[in-house]
RNA sequence: GGUAGCUUGCCCGAGCGGCCAAAGGGAGCAGACUGUAAAUCUGCCGGCUUAUGCCUUCAGUGGUUCGAAUCCACUAGCUACCA
C-alpha cells in the first residue's frame, strides 16, 4: 500500500452560506458530508455492535488514541491490524488525538463545551490543582491515568506514534483544548503552544507514514482553537492552515450562542478544498450551525450518553423516555422513526428496560438516537442538493425547539 | 406454657432523653449531559405550604419527665432458645 489515498471533493454549495456537499475518500471507503460520526472512544460505540452502526447509517466512526494507548495499547491495536480490523469496522475511521484529555483530566472540571458563559462560574468549570489529572507544559502534557493512576506523558510526537499504531484514516494534531473561563492572556499562549505542536504533529506524521509506507495512508486534521475570540480564531485558522494538514478540525470549548459565527470565522480563513470537522458538537441546531458555516463532519458523544441515561431525541425534541408519562406509551420512541428500535419496540417498553436497569436499554435507545442524529445531517445534506436547506433548518428546528 | 430479643417514614435500615420530620440505602418524581474518568451526576422525596413557620409521625394504649422514636407498664404481632 502506498501514496496519498486520501482526498476530498465538493459537489456542490448552499448558497451565500460556507455549507457545501462533498465525499472525503479514504482507504477504507467513502464519507459523504455532511456527515455525523459517531463516537467509539475505546473501540466501541458503546452498547451498540459494529453490524449495527453500519445499518443505523453511520458512514464512519470516531475512537480516541488516549484511550486505547492506555488500554489495551497503541501497539496491541496495531499488532491486531489496526483499528477498524480490530473492532471489525470495515468503514473510514478516526482517532481523537488525546487533545481533550488535557482539558477534560486537566483543567475542565465539567468538560463544558458548548455553553451559556453567564450560566456557568469559573469554579464550575476550573478545577483544582489538586484534583487535575493532567499538567500542560510547552512540550506536552503529563497524564496520570484514569484507570491506575500511572503517570504518562504525552508529546506530539507521542501522539502521533499512538495514533499511527491505532491506524485510523483520520486522525488529529495534538492540541490543547482550553475552557471559556481561561483568560484572554492564557488563550493566546495556548493557541502559540498549539501551533507548535501542530508543527511537530506535521513533522512526526510525514516521518511516521515513510517508516510505515506499506500501511494505509493517513490523512491528518490540524486543530484550530482560539476560543470565542474572533481575532484569535482566524489567526488559528491561517497558521494551521499554513501547515501540510490533510484538513482541519475545530475545537474548544464554544459559546453556544456564537457556534455558528465561531466556525464561520474559521471558515472563512480556511481552504476550501479540505474537509473540516467540528469537534464534539452534535446538538440538533449546532449541527445546522456547524453545516450552515462550512463544517463537513462531526463527532458527539451526546446521542450516546443521552440514550445510556435514557434521553430519547425525536422531530418533537428531546424527551426522558423513563418519565412517568411514558409508562403505558405503546408508540415508538419517535413517530416515523425507520430505525430499528423504533419499527420493533415502544416507550413503554424501552423505558420497562430502563427501570429494570436491564442493558438492552442503553442498546435500543442508543440505535435510535445515533440513527436520529445520523439522519439529521444525511437530511441536512440532501437539503443542501435539493436546495432547500433554509426551509428544512426553519421547519426542524420550530418543531424541535417549539416547546423551548 | 417459660425465658430473652425485636416492632422506625413506600421498602430496607441507623438512631437509644433535648442539636429528630428523624442518618444511609433502595424505590419513586424530576432535571442535567456537546473531540466519553459517564449504564453517570444533581435536586426533591410526611402534610400544609414551600418561610430561620405550623401540623401529624417512629406497633397500640397509658405513664415518667420541663422535654420521649429513645425510660416504665400493659396489649398486639414477630423471632430465638427451653419444654
Amino acid at each position: 500500500m502506498s501514496g496519498k489515498n486520501f482526498s476530498f471533493e465538493i459537489h456542490s454549495r448552499l448558497s451565500d452560506r460556507l455549507g457545501r456537499v462533498g465525499v472525503i475518500n479514504t482507504p477504507h471507503g467513502e464519507i459523504q458530508t455532511p456527515a455525523f460520526i459517531p463516537v467509539g472512544t475505546k473501540a466501541t460505540v458503546k452498547s451498540v455492535p459494529p453490524e449495527t452502526m453500519k445499518s443505523l447509517g453511520s458512514q464512519a466512526l470516531l475512537a480516541n488514541a488516549y484511550h486505547l494507548y492506555l488500554q489495551p495499547g497503541s501497539d496491541l491495536v496495531d499488532e491486531a491490524g489496526g483499528l477498524g480490523k480490530f473492532m471489525n469496522w470495515p468503514g473510514p475511521t478516526f482517532t481523537d488525538s488525546g487533545g481533550f484529555q488535557v482539558l477534560s483530566l486537566g483543567v475542565g472540571f465539567k468538560k463544558v463545551l458548548a455553553m451559556d458563559p453567564n450560566s456557568v462560574q469559573e469554579d464550575d468549570v476550573m478545577a483544582s490543582e489538586k484534583e487535575r489529572l493532567a499538567l500542560v507544559d510547552d512540550d506536552g502534557v503529563n497524564f496520570k491515568s484514569h484507570l491506575d493512576g500511572k503517570m504518562h506523558r504525552f508529546t506530539p510526537e507521542v501522539s502521533m506514534q499512538v495514533q499511527h499504531q491505532i491506524g485510523a484514516d483520520l486522525i488529529f494534531a495534538f492540541d490543547e483544548c482550553t475552557t471559556l473561563k481561561n483568560t484572554r492572556e492564557y488563550q493566546e499562549q495556548s493557541l502559540i503552544r498549539t501551533f507548535n505542536w501542530a508543527k511537530r504533529c506535521v513533522a512526526e506524521h510525514k516521518r511516521l507514514t515513510e517508516v510505515r509506507s506499506n500501511k494505509p495512508y493517513q490523512a491528518l486534521l490540524g486543530v484550530i482553537q482560539g476560543a470565542q475570540y474572533e481575532d484569535l480564531r482566524r489567526k488559528a485558522a491561517r497558521e494551521i492552515a499554513s501547515l501540510d494538514f490533510d484538513g482541519f478540525g475545530i475545537g474548544g470549548a464554544i459559546e453556544k450562542s456564537s457556534l455558528g459565527q465561531i466556525v464561520r470565522w474559521v471558515n472563512e480563513e480556511l481552504p476550501e478544498n479540505k474537509p473540516r470537522h467540528l469537534l464534539g458538537i452534535g446538538e440538533p441546531n449546532d449541527l445546522f450551525e456547524g453545516v450552515e458555516n462550512g463544517a463537513d463532519t462531526f463527532d458527539c458523544v451526546a446521542p450516546s450518553r443521552n440514550a445510556r441515561n435514557s434521553a430519547a431525541y425525536s422531530k418533537y425534541g428531546r424527551y426522558n423516555i423513563s418519565n412517568n408519562k411514558y409508562q403505558r406509551d405503546f408508540s415508538p420512541i419517535d413517530e416515523g422513526c425507520t430505525c430499528y428500535t423504533c419499527t420493533n419496540y415502544t416507550k413503554a417498553y424501552v423505558q420497562h428496560l430502563f427501570r429494570a436497569k436491564e442493558m438492552l436499554a442503553s442498546t435500543l435507545l442508543t440505535i435510535h438516537n445515533l440513527h436520529f442524529t445520523v439522519k439529521l445531517v444525511d437530511d441536512i445534506r440532501e437539503s443542501i442538493k435539493v436546495g432547500d436547506f433554509f426551509e428544512f433548518k426553519k421547519e426542524f428546528i420550530g418543531r424541535y425547539y417549539a416547546a423551548t
